[in-house]
DNA sequence: CAGTCGATGTACT
DNA sequence: GTACATCGACTGG
């Protein structure tokens, strides 16, 4: 109920048009909006990793533009969403200018509005935190697929409303999970001891 | 609790 | 052929 109390401020290209690094420290803490089927689904971002064309040999954009990773080259403020390991999704920001292959993946986030039908399209998991603590389970809970690819974080059917920025002292670095080129790279972000945090468990069951 | 492993489609070597 | 920005089921302690 604390949300929904909140006059929803779409973020705006400006937020995106930025350094990767910063939009994605910044992320921590906005609420990440999408339109489902008539309905509002809204949560949390905590967990978030950056993604760059340059010096990241984990990035999509770091083999130039293809057709799969055309979207991360558009200019910030776009969805980019990717099909991964033959059966899941995973969802992306969009950040820079038009032409820099950048985004932002989310890995976790914690489920405000809409958690009832976030549940069904989960298959009702029997941990509240399974609904969103991993980028393919979110994409899944918030009905994200190939048809969201290129959506402008507009608020008309995905978007990120503005909320109070983050302590500094909440937010935790380490490197990115799930890949083994440029593993070194200290580019992941999350609420320190969030349960929707992917790995890592939940502080009280 | 941690560790292992199969599922299953697609892009790239 | 192989790797893949993952997940869930299953094992053993």
């Amino acid at each position: 109920m604390p949300f929904a109390f909140y006059v929803m401020t779409i973020l705006d290209p400006t937020f995106y048009t930025r350094s990767t690094l910063s939009v994605a420290r910044e992320m921590l803490g906005k609420i990440f909006f999408r339109r489902y089927e008539g309905e509002t689904l809204t949560g949390r971002i905590v967990e978030v990793e950056a993604y760059h064309e340059e010096g990241d040999e984990a990035a999509h954009s770091c083999i130039g533009r293809r057709a799969r990773n055309a979207v991360m080259f558009r200019a910030g403020g776009h969805l980019y969403v990717y099909f991964t390991y033959g059966m899941h999704f995973c969802m992306n920001v969009v950040t820079e200018g038009e032409g820099v292959g950048a985004a932002v993946l989310i890995r976790g986030i914690e489920p405000l509005e809409g958690i009832d039908v976030m549940r069904r399209l989960r298959g009702y998991p029997r941990r509240e935190y399974d609904l969103t603590n991993g980028p393919a389970k979110i994409c899944q809970a918030f009905g994200i697929g190939r048809a969201e690819n290129g959506l402008p974080l507009d608020g008309t059917l995905v978007g990120i409303a503005d909320a109070p920025p983050v302590a500094r002292k909440r937010i935790a670095v380490s490197s990115r999970i799930g890949i083994t080129r440029s593993r070194e790279l200290p580019w992941r972000f999350y609420l320190s001891g969030n349960p929707w945090v992917s790995r890592g468990r939940p502080s009280h069951p």
